[in-house]
DNA sequence: GATGGCTTGATATTTTATAACATACAGGGC
DNA sequence: GCCCTGTATGTTATAAAATATCAAGCCATC
């Protein structure tokens, strides 16, 4: 964990009303399917896999299908509430949705945690760099992997 | 495709010899598969599955079995010949091998072609990122969707 | 209370990737 | 030449990730 001293139970929370909320400004809606799901993918801060989110969210019950997990998990993307990590088929909670922003990771390789950078300047070179080749710009995908700060102490 | 103007099988013929080359130099086996693998990837500039590979590789003769094809361009990889493009779980030939990099990719949404960055200034702000967030920098990727010259033409 | 649109359920299948074990093959030492 | 050893490839089976399709439920509005 990046973190070792923080209430989780905090961050989840926090998460999960500025969604509710968001979700009332924009009309969309923010199902008990939909919380629910967000809330698993912030039960860690590490990425989780829509099958973990699957297993987790059938516990107690009868096994939910594939398509319920990944139909919740397009939303919470779509909306800005959940980034999709590529280089591990996985999903991360997103620690500022309210403003569309790509996501830009660094994974620590020894724990697994993420951490999201939101720096306006990483994201200007970035699209500077795409305009520079003669492309337009419409998102990017920045997976940086390495070893963080906790584990290398 | 990004220029519709150039012989591409000379681009293929290129990076065949190259890859001959370099593996002698490093002494690793650039076997007939591997190189009829390789030569398959850049029989197209745009990223190609390891199961179209799989299936140009068995024209003609007993279907090969995914792990052939799995290895093949792990090897590939792992030499620096052919990127993995994470966000469509596909392959491309290397622009520039001989030298380990990252694969920084522009990539056309229009037509799928894709352009590979090799600029140090890019790769310098990424590593500069990680260093800034604490994390000792490993290896990235970087891929960005966009609108390619031609296709805005 | 019927209509229409969005959401979820359910079944099946496709696509992507790897595990595990067997066989082939190439090069070094005798 | 022949054996040994390590690497590469073949083969079978299965795991993991994602989607297509159609049915049923829910809810707001007329």
């Amino acid at each position: 964990m990046l973190n070792h001293k923080h209430d989780h139970s905090v961050c989840v929370e926090t998460a999960l009303e500025s969604a509710q909320k968001i979700c009332e400004e924009r009309e969309t809606r923010f199902t008990p399917l939909r919380r629910r799901v967000l809330e698993l993918v912030w039960s860690k801060h590490e990425p989780i896999t829509a099958y973990e989110v699957l297993d987790m969210l059938s516990e107690g019950k009868k096994r939910v299908a594939p398509p319920t997990v990944y139909r919740a998990l397009d939303f919470l993307v779509e909306e800005g509430f959940v980034h999709r990590i590529e280089s591990l088929n996985s999903f991360v909670g997103c620690s500022d949705p309210g403003h569309k922003h790509q996501g830009h990771f660094m994974i620590c390789t020894k724990c697994s945690n993420v951490t999201e950078m939101n720096e306006q300047s990483l994201h200007n070179v970035i699209e500077n760099a795409a305009m520079e080749n003669g492309y337009s710009y419409e998102n990017s995908i920045l997976e940086i992997a390495g070893v963080c700060e906790n584990c290398r102490a």
